[in-house]
DNA sequence: CCCCCTTGCGCAAGCGCTTGCGAATTTTCG
DNA sequence: CGAAAATTCGCAAGCGCTTGCGCAAGGGGG
């Protein structure tokens, strides 16, 4: 059907092996010839066969990225970065949607290990369940963490120094002469940044008010932030500001907030998680510990290609800090 | 490094047809030797190298997804169902983000014609321009658009009656003693879509009301649909109602009515396209032209991997109706 | 003028898998 | 019990590309 370079090589009357040579820049071939092959190789619009090249040389030029949840607004510009990055060194990048199934996972990891992709970054939240560590541990080499940390095993990460977004929030919230009581709300309570942020900010909380903090978990998505909301509410004394990490919850608590006749920030005070994105997408604008997402994803790709390329070191373990950035949504 | 399937054949003591066949349920081995075989291969931890699979049997059992822009929230619906079906089917899906980009629409095609992939979805907005057509054309049988129709080139599609949604949209707006002059804010006015809505919104619009129809075009992203906001409220005098297609500029047109102190539906009304997520993320919810859209990915997947399977039919262009979803931004 | 070092290219093996075909073995039936 | 029909399996070619190696030329220096 399409031409191969077999076929290239007969039309110019040379060996596959130099038109192999020409077309990958490599040594071997005169200036002349080189020319004649790139020339032919443009008239019969040769492309190159990606399977056969990727099985000769064992590599195939393509990384996935594993997204738990394409509903969240921060990850255009996360995939943006890597894009970005991975282009600019004759990668393809190719999304795979996780969506929260362990299978899935698995079944992404599973064509890594079966010379489809060369590498992965993994973003914080897809799931690592069920066959996930083996798979890992053999892939050991090709993967990078995103937002994420694996206590079982040690991988080059990129992530946020999650403790201190809690103690960032806490300071926010509570750190004034009339501060009211916070509530924490939690996303999934069993991963690594969850737990960290809780302890930031359980441990701020009680160096500044002494008194225990309110905590949430298991609030994802957008409805489950809004549903927390009335939970809360109907307390005798419900807490007055919110700490919620999760970004499309932290909508759905907005959205509660104010279809429950409150005001923002004067009845209560909401303190979300990430981008300028999510932060500009509420309304009022919401006030966020902010995460170098785009920095973060754009070396977290760097590293991946240094992995395939340099034979491995130690793995590197890159934490980034958070800094508030004021919205309309608190004091 | 891996375990190839020669090293099973070496193990079991038989040739590597005979572990091809007994893994493949290809007849021609017995069911003894078969089990034999499987037992090993689960052992041994035996994955088959999919580029060779691929080189081999000339197909990947990928198919691609190209998505013109990550940020729209109908999407993740649309690739679930694309990928159940898939999925059901042996194949695995990869998103490719073509970010509005025509180079980057390109590059993936090529990966398409370089065998990477088996075929792809095409989804509504994706820039067709540059060496698209070219491309498209030398892999017509392969291709389905979803939500799009290419008017240089045939190919199986999966789209909405658009122009019925316009139709729709005029007469929901307009079709009332007391209505308002509205005003239709479209996004790329070259995509077939929009122009199919602006004849249909224009033609019911006159034939109800008599007078012109304002026509805003180019408001794609969020921030577009806020700022046009400001064009037209200072030149046209509220009450006004809005027919606005575009998803995320849907939202940013309500923040900036509510910004703007405006209440919806009494100062504006607003009506937009897609489905209910969309509608519900929007506050007031959202009233909507509804796209069957999850009923339309999946088919389209179904027609990829029909057109895969058997042999070339007609492309088939099939048309969805749409329907009016009542929320609370319109009287 | 000869030898040796470059340079340019072809040969062929190999990446890991599939598959048509024929050989060897077993089963079946007259 | 022997020949024909199945059945089971191995051989080898091939998918399209890369790459180590070796063989011819060509060019320079002694």
């Amino acid at each position: 059907m399409a031409v191969t370079l077999k076929d290239l090589a007969r039309i110019a009357g040379v060996a596959e092996s130099t038109v192999s040579r020409a077309l990958n820049d490599k040594p071997g071939v005169s200036e002349e010839t080189r020319e004649e092959i790139l020339k032919l190789a443009v008239e019969y619009n040769y492309q190159p066969n990606r399977l056969a090249q990727g099985l000769a040389k064992q590599k195939t030029s393509i990384i996935a990225l594993l997204l738990p949840d394409l509903k969240n607004p921060s990850y255009p510009e996360l995939i943006a970065a890597v894009e970005g990055v991975a282009n600019d060194s004759g990668y393809q990048v190719v999304l795979c949607n996780t969506a929260g199934s362990p299978e899935k996972t698995a079944a992404y990891l599973d064509l890594l290990q079966r010379n489809q992709f060369d590498g992965v970054i993994i973003v914080g939240g897809t799931p690592t369940g069920g066959k996930f560590l083996q798979l890992a541990l053999e892939n050991k080499n090709n993967m990078v963490l995103l937002n994420m940390l694996l206590e079982e095993l040690l991988l080059p990460s990129h992530l946020i120094d999650y403790r201190q977004e809690g103690v960032l929030a806490a300071e926010y919230l509570l750190d004034s002469a009339d501060s009211r009581p916070a509530a924490l709300i939690l996303g999934d309570a069993r991963e690594y940044r969850e737990t960290e942020r809780r302890e930031g900010f359980l441990e701020a909380s009680r160096r500044l008010t002494g008194s225990a903090t309110e905590v949430f978990t298991g609030v994802e998505s957008r409805d489950d932030g809004y549903q927390v909301f009335f939970r809360i509410v109907e307390r005798l004394e419900p807490p007055l500001s919110f700490y919620i990490t999760e970004n499309l919850a932290a909508l759905g608590l907005l959205e509660a907030i104010k279809s429950g006749g409150y005001l923002v920030p004067e009845d209560f005070q909401l303190l979300g998680t990430g981008s300028n994105f999510i932060a500009g997408i509420a309304s009022p604008q919401l006030t966020v510990v902010d995460e170098p997402l785009r920095e973060m994803a754009s070396n977290a790709a760097t590293s991946l290609l240094q992995l395939l390329s340099e034979d491995k070191s130690e793995p590197e373990i890159r934490v980034y800090q958070p800094k508030i950035i004021a919205g309309a949504t608190t004091l």
